[in-house]
DNA sequence: CCCCGGCATTGAACTAGTTCAATTTTTCAC
DNA sequence: GTGAAAAATTGAACTAGTTCAATGCCGGGG
């Protein structure tokens, strides 16, 4: 559990054994079962989390009812509404188990004693909002210039271990399609 | 110029007048005229600049030649394809001025040294970072959730001052839509 | 001053994607 | 295991957005 926060930050900076434990005694594990919420719209968002078991959709609801999937978040994920989280204002995203998880969390004021202690940390998170950074605006590209079958297939590229966790109706979301049309890619993919 | 520099950063951390001169000093003043690039696909970005005079257009260009810009760079902004400076790798992104334009430009090792030097400099960045990923975020929200009328206006709110600056085909480019479409909304709304 | 290249405008025909509704299949709680 | 609920599948009618082509505009370089 704590290996596997270990293993993710080691990809950006080091740490000793101390500081690792210094840094680990800031968080504590939740346990959220399937279909509840780790944040809700509207509240103000207390943990930054990163997954250790199970899967979440962070996800916006808009006027109409219907889900924007912005990132689905697994083992080895973060999970945070960020705005929220840093800035200590009312959240716009949903954040919701979809199957029984496991999180470890850490609150702002925590996140803030981090900060202080350890030098390594702002770096950390630095390089970590940057390379999320990357990735929505490539994102970002593909949405604006893509057509759904493309952006589909850039999906189960990139995840391809996530396609079969989740339903139709969630990749949908992600896609930013019906549910309806993406069972018709899938269709005409799947007669190449 | 620097003036604007030292404003846009003291939005997120204080620094003496020393240590803004010391910052400065590893800038320098770029010019670069209108329809001259600062940054082309597939070089290594060697700069990451700060707008002090004209705008920018930072897009990808697709495999068919069509533009999908990601954002806008005017005064007071930073332009640069992040993964390719941090990581020296090749840009994915070009950078091409609308305007004649001057920058003020860091380079690698100097944003390295920076690092090094001033601890306040990881925070700067990291908050940056942290802003920039959070208007990606919501960008993504609205170009999966929402129609292009819609796009339209929140782009017109946001940046009322661009709207006028640039032409309806970089503006579509930005939106993800045919100019001829744009066209029509513009057509559509000024008709009430 | 004029001409020309890039931009805006418009319409017609088309295509990608949505919505709705009906039916089947799968899941899962009891 | 069974019944109910959620998800997948499919088709028909629709709407948002594209593509192409023609025309007009207008601003700046010679």
């Amino acid at each position: 559990m704590f290996q596997l926060l270990r293993k993710n930050i080691e990809k950006h900076i080091q740490l000793t054994d101390e500081e690792f434990e210094q840094f680990c005694a800031n968080f504590r594990l939740l346990k959220v079962k399937k279909k509840d919420f780790l944040l809700r719209a509207g509240e103000i968002c207390r943990y930054e989390g990163f997954v250790t078991k199970g899967c979440f959709k962070v996800y916006y609801l808009d006027e109409n009812g219907s889900e924007q999937i912005l990132y689905f978040a697994t083992e080895d994920w973060w999970a945070t509404d960020i705005d929220s989280f840093t800035n200590q204002v009312p959240a716009i995203l949903n954040i919701e188990a979809l199957e029984d998880c496991e999180v470890l969390c850490i609150n702002k004021q925590n996140k803030d004693i981090l900060y202080h202690q350890l030098a390594k940390v702002e770096k950390l998170f630095r390089i970590m909002n940057q390379r999320t950074l990357v990735s929505f605006q490539r994102r970002v590209i593909s949405s604006i210039g893509k057509t759904a079958a493309q952006r589909y297939l850039e999906f189960t590229e990139k995840y391809p271990d996530l396609e079969e966790r989740l339903t139709q109706l969630e990749i949908a979301a992600y896609l930013g399609i019906s549910h309806e049309f993406l069972n018709k890619i899938r269709k005409r993919l799947s007669r190449n």
